[in-house]
DNA sequence: TCATTAAAGTTAT
DNA sequence: ATAACTTTAATGA
């Protein structure tokens, strides 16, 4: 939770529902608000010229949407879309900020919380330049599984389609397929039912 | 080696 | 039913 929803609440933050594939903003918006994600999921996502798609993030419960864009002015650079149904809380911008003075340990949890999702981009980073598949995949998966409580082997079960791994990580679906079956071969992760365990 | 294309099977809505 | 996802196979850079 990166700020307490009753905070949010008392400050007149509104809910907003989204259905699947609602987008929340677009490439090109001006930032204007605080999002803050009740339940459901949300990706952040960009085109490249082909059009393939490429997931820059994912967010779920308690997490917030683009709120390192709100301390500049600068159009949003990529786009937020529902992937789930979702609940949104909502803030204006301003309010945000006041929000901020007011509460000093608010803010070094959003800092915290940026931390994380600049080690989320630096790792990801490091993926796109000169990582075999199987590398990019690993490190992915590392990461997902870095936040959990059980880190033994085959305990966590990636909560991602194979199709958004391979936007995550730039490679293509069939490839991702591929580098998954190798990697079960070699014990790497153990595959139940399309269900990846690693 | 990996991307692309195509075709077909499977799952979710 | 229809769309989205998964899988396999062939081909080419």
């Amino acid at each position: 939770m990166v700020i307490d929803e009753d905070i949010l609440y008392s400050m007149g933050a509104i809910i907003k529902a989204y259905r699947p594939s609602e987008s929340i903003f677009n490439e090109g918006d001006l930032p204007n608000y605080y999002y803050q994600v009740i339940n459901g999921d949300v990706k952040l996502n960009n085109y490249n010229e082909e059009g393939k798609e490429i997931i820059q993030g994912l967010m779920g419960k308690g997490q917030s949407i683009g709120e390192s864009l709100l301390f500049m002015d600068k159009p949003y650079p990529i786009n937020a879309v529902a992937i789930t149904s979702c609940n949104i809380l909502r803030i204006s911008k301003c309010t945000f900020l006041n929000i901020l003075k007011q509460y000093p340990e608010i803010c070094l949890g959003l800092f915290e919380y940026i931390s994380q999702r600049l080690y989320f981009k630096l790792i990801m980073a490091q993926n796109l330049c000169t990582q075999n598949p199987t590398h990019k995949l690993i490190s992915l998966m590392d990461y997902l599984k870095s936040s959990e409580e059980e880190q033994s082997p085959y305990s966590f079960q990636v909560p991602l389609t194979r199709q958004q791994m391979a936007s995550i990580t730039g490679l293509c679906v069939e490839t991702v397929i591929r580098s998954l079956k190798k990697m079960e071969k070699d014990n790497m992760v153990q595959i139940e039912n399309r269900k990846i365990l690693y």
